[in-house]
RNA sequence: GCACGCAUAGCUCAGCCGGUAGAGCGCUGCAUUCACAUUGCAGAGGUCUCUGGUUCAAGUCCAGAUGCGUGCACCA
């Protein structure tokens, strides 16, 4: 029995693998053949899709495999329909999720960043990036994605190098860039500014410390030891962060609040410093918050912030760029906040200044990468101004066809409220800043006037104007990775037109820009509306006048069962690898089908996937059946006119019913509804052609052989861009010589 | 707080230019030397969250309620 099991197991795998090397000689007859090819020379009309570049970061997902592949149906559709389709595929070298994974990698050989510093991390991370190719490269493959590969781009290679350095220069020159001290979002374990789009928010259970500060008199000294009131001379201030008191430069009350009239204008005690700090007025204090009086730390709050700029307080930081306090706390620098925290409160009851401790509960936000929590301080980063480009899109967002159709005021309400775009990452993996200074004349590498700078892509060649000598040094920091796949529609298709010596070449256009610009088709996951689409959109305005993508497709998030994330680290994920060596390509590619009605989230896990995809494994063996049918009885081709003439009922009837399902699976298609083309042909072609017709035509065989072979003729060609393999495959069996990806898609009667 | 989305069979989801509901999986029964057990036929299972409105007619349009989710803002 034992032995009798073991060889069905293995009868059964070798049948897998048999069809799965199928699948691989096929698509590498497609390739060899240049079938996925665009061809700029071609007469006929263009249509471009634009592959969204997946991060650098290991596996392609389920998410990316639906992605393609709805991506790869519209190309094999658009193709049959005449057009010279350019799908074009890339890779996103994805700055601050690449350095989280790859240091994690690092960490595991004992290795750091720092340890190998950054031109042998650097050489180290290229290899790296190789092997998540191979493993890239491999998925798309197996998924039969149809992209031309010749014109395949990575975010970070030498040519996008360039077009992003014109780029920055031209902000440059538009007066459109600037770099300061801001307090910013910063990462501690990162290591890097992010921004408010890259963090999410945790609640959590803390405490809310009550904390006295004394008022400065300034004629005699009030001391609660003479027994004065203690409501006389105290403010009393409600805080989440009694670590950062140390930096405390102020404190604030809502206008004209009764409770503290009296003391504006006077100074309170830092009780752990002992630094005299002003009181003042300032309606940005919720009076129903705490006590209704606000510690103002500039450095360590964006709200602080903006009310000590404008009340012109000195800004402190008690915390460092490693999340650790430093030398303003005292005695208690070096520690990490929790420890901080603490040895605070403890501090503060020995000094008799915390009045009360409260439960309380509220959002910390963490860096959506790796989960630390965020410390907001004050850091040198560059910026663009983003009020005019946002205006420009905010004009043309209209002539964009989004989705579904509410992402454009999703994305409008965005662009209404735009913030400046903090572009400067303190990494090493991304496009370094272009811009030199002179480290005599200008050591703190600042910004502004009668400071020597350069940009310039490579070291300058000219000395500095002030000092005479060539003391140049590049700008440590690089860009957002944002900034360079935000131009990721233009760069694409050769945008800037450089010379041999990398400069612009002139006015003219690349003829893929005017040929396959703008794109006809791009598709995303919601997630990334803020911080790619609206950056796209923008972009393609400032710097092309034109929108980015005429058909702009959000698909839905595909979730565990929980309704929280696929993640590798919680082991939920489903890897489209596993689900094609189980049921084969095409039944993975049907499965996903039914997933993409755009917009809609869905709940799934491994278990429902294989479900599915058994029932799309079944269906292409019931395809393979008809045609092991009709094919045994074929004698010479049939015309579609001789088909037509038939005057039987049974004939009339499914050719009707293929009329039909041609006109359906063509219209969802056209509107982008793929889960609903896929519904039409699995109901017509097992049940209705096979279930039906074909068991009526046992009676009739020979008079309805031209129908049979019409039918699953125009079958498989509405059938390929969905499932290819196996199309191809019987099309070969029907004694076709061409591949189908050759065939035109069936006319509409 | 603001905005958006979703609530349909046991589960996961379609359907939404209005005409008393569909798929897959699961479940029940029957068939099976037939191109196909990777099958066929038959069937059970839904007052389409609730309330009101428009209409001859409403999961389908409108308003409100409830629940869930997502995004943004805030979070001392």
């Amino acid at each position: 029995m034992r032995g009798f099991l073991l060889r069905v197991t293995l009868k059964h795998m070798d049948k897998n693998q048999d069809q799965l090397n199928k699948e691989k000689e096929i698509y590498e007859f497609w390739e060899s053949q240049g079938f996925f090819r665009a061809d700029p020379n071609s007469s006929k009309k263009p249509y471009s899709l634009l592959m969204p570049p997946p991060n650098l970061t290991g596996d392609l997902h389920l998410g990316h495999a639906m992605q393609h592949a709805i991506l790869d149906a519209l190309a094999r559709y658009k193709r049959m329909q005449g057009y010279d389709v350019l799908l074009l595929p890339g890779v996103d070298h994805a700055g601050i999720q690449f350095e989280g994974t790859f240091n994690k990698i690092l960490e595991k050989e004992g290795l750091s960043k720092h340890k190998l510093g950054r031109e042998d991390w650097l050489k180290r991370a290229w290899k790296f990036k190789d092997e998540v190719y191979k493993s890239f490269h491999n998925t798309w493959t197996v998924l039969g994605i149809s992209a031309d590969w010749s014109r395949e781009v990575f975010t970070f290679e030498p040519r996008i190098q360039k077009a992003v350095f014109h780029e920055f220069k031209s902000f440059w020159e538009q007066g459109l860039l600037y770099k300061g001290a801001y307090i910013v979002q910063w990462c501690p374990k990162c290591g890097t500014a992010i921004e408010d789009l890259e963090m999410e928010y945790l609640e959590k259970e803390e405490e809310l410390y009550f904390v006295r500060y004394v008022i400065a008199s300034e004629s005699e000294a009030i001391s609660k030891d003479q027994g004065g009131s203690p409501r006389d001379d105290v403010i009393v201030v409600a805080t989440a962060r009694p670590e950062t008191i140390y930096a405390d430069t102020g404190i604030a009350v809502y206008p004209n609040h009764a409770k503290y009239s009296e003391f504006i204008g006077k100074k309170a005690v830092n009780p752990l410093t002992g630094a005299l700090i002003p009181i003042f007025e300032d309606k940005r204090v919720d009076p129903e918050f705490g006590t209704g009086a606000l510690k103002i730390t500039p450095g360590h709050d964006p709200l602080d912030y903006q009310i000590g700029k404008d009340h012109n307080l000195p800004m402190l930081h008690a915390i460092d760029k490693t999340g650790r306090t430093n030398q303003l706390t005292q005695d208690l620098s070096g520690l990490k906040i929790e420890e901080a925290r603490l040895k605070t409160t403890e501090k503060l009851e020995a000094n008799d200044a915390l009045e009360k401790v409260e439960n309380y509960t509220h959002s910390v936000p963490i860096c959506e990468r790796c989960k630390t929590t965020v410390e907001p301080l004050i850091s040198e980063e560059w910026f663009i101004k983003m009020e005019p480009l946002a205006k420009k899109a905010l004009e043309h967002i209209g002539e964009i066809n989004f989705y579904p159709e509410n992402y454009q005021k999703i994305l409008t309400d965005w662009l209404e409220n735009i913030h400046d775009w903090c572009i400067s990452r303190s990494l090493w993996w991304g496009h370094r800043i272009p811009v030199w200074y002179c480290i005599k004349c200008n050591p703190g590498k600042l910004v502004g006037k009668d400071k020597e700078i350069m940009v310039s892509f490579e070291e300058p060649t000219r000395e500095c104007t002030s000092c005479g000598k060539k003391h140049w040094a590049q700008d440590e920091q690089v860009f957002d990775t944002w900034f360079s796949s935000g131009m990721w529609p233009i760069t694409t298709l050769g945008w800037p037109r450089l010379d041999e010596a990398g400069s612009e070449g002139g006015p003219e256009e690349t003829r893929e820009i005017k040929r396959y610009f703008p794109w006809d088709f791009e598709i995303t996951a919601p997630e990334i509306k803020y911080l790619w689409i609206a950056r796209m959109i923008m972009l393609s305005l400032w710097f092309k006048n034109e929108i980015p993508f005429k058909h702009m497709f959000f698909h839905g998030m595909l979730r565990p069962l929980t309704g929280a994330k696929f993640s590798k680290s919680l082991g939920n994920a489903v890897y489209p690898n596993e689900l094609r060596d189980a049921w084969g390509t095409d039944a993975v590619r049907m499965t996903l089908y039914t997933y993409a009605a755009p917009g809609r989230d869905s709940r799934t896990s491994k278990q429902l996937m294989d479900d599915r995809a058994k029932n799309f494994r079944n269906f292409g063996n019931k395809l393979r059946n008809i045609t092991h049918f009709i094919v045994d009885l074929k004698t010479s081709d049939v015309t579609a006119s001789e088909a037509r003439q038939s005057q039987h009922e049974d004939d009339l009837w499914i050719l009707d019913e293929l009329d039909k399902t041609t006109r359906e699976v063509t219209k969802n298609i056209e509107s982008f509804q793929l889960h609903l083309a896929t519904e039409e042909l699995y109901d017509f072609i097992w049940h209705k052609f096979a279930d039906v017709y074909i068991e009526k035509s046992k009676s009739r065989r020979t008079a309805a052989q031209p129908t049979l072979e019409y039918v699953l003729d125009s079958s498989l060609r509405l059938l390929h861009p969905f499932m290819p393999f196996l199309t191809e495959e019987l099309w070969q069996k029907l004694g076709n010589k061409e591949s189908i990806m050759l065939t035109s898609w069936p006319a509409i009667k």
